[in-house]
DNA sequence: CGAATTACATAGGCAAACTATATAGGTGGA
DNA sequence: TCCACCTATATAGTTTGCCTATGTAATTCG
């Protein structure tokens, strides 16, 4: 009993928190889902080249070459040179890019904290003790489909 | 213990998820994230004025009116003219929108199903039950925000 | 050394959002 | 009744972000 009341739970909340996500919990930034994904990755691995960013991102290379352009407007990445292979550019995060990044999240974490204060207390640890059992696995599942981002 | 070593666990297991949904479990569609949420709202409610519609989704009404021609261009939604009042245009799904919005749900679900059949038979079972907890709490909470949708 | 390959850029198109504004229909007061 | 105002939708023009097709410069290999 229970897990065969509601087989699609999975499905249902994943879909429930990405509607909640995406529509309740605004960026501060413009940035888009690739944009902030993209200078994530930046900040966790350091300069990258276009190729691999876009790649990574899963969207077409002129795609991320447009998208570093309007980052690189906003001054939150910077171009060099890679000194191995003329053709390459490598893009890295800047000062502006790294404060974009922890103020994007720092900001949408205040926001959901202000939708998880309508709950009673003991809504709110309900969905702690099951997003701390949940936390590892999802991210599991999202590095492993991730491995190159 | 426990609830204190990860205080922000909710909210990355929400981002963890969105980034999932979002990136790796593809609609057969190409529908946005708008549009699909504008087709479901007139499935679950029936036929709506535009102005209505474009509230509900939090766009502007010239947006809604142009996602709308789109949509009535592929067939999903169709226009009737309000008997009561002249200057209204009631939007209805069509049958081939309702076939569309039912065969996106079951191929999300099967796709978020071969992810979910890369985890051993413990993690799933740990995202299932944390998922049957926090469903509710998760619903109760877009529902409020989205209470005219 | 020249041909093929690789890395990135450019051009042009479509989708989906926006603001500002136009038009047609409805409503209310002098 | 009629005109002024309000409301519902449509149109125009801009921006972002994705796409395909193609161009150019650098590298590699036969």
């Amino acid at each position: 009993m229970g897990v065969d009341q509601n087989p699609a739970a999975v499905g249902e909340l994943f879909e429930t928190v990405t509607v909640l996500m995406m529509r309740h919990v605004p960026a501060p930034d413009g940035l888009s889902l690739t944009a902030a994904a993209t200078l994530g990755s930046l900040q966790r691995r350091g300069p990258r080249r276009i190729t691999e960013l876009a790649t990574a991102q899963g969207v077409t290379q002129p795609s991320m070459t447009q998208l570093l352009r309007r980052l690189e407007d906003a001054g939150l990445v910077g171009r060099v040179p890679d000194p191995t292979d003329g053709r390459v550019v490598l893009i890295e995060l800047t000062e502006a890019g790294d404060r974009t990044l922890r103020n994007r999240w720092s900001t949408r974490l205040a926001r959901l904290d202000t939708l998880l204060a309508t709950l009673s207390d003991e809504e709110r640890a309900v969905l702690e003790r099951a997003a701390e059992a949940a936390l590892p696995v999802a991210q599991k599942l999202v590095h492993t489909l991730a491995a190159r981002d």
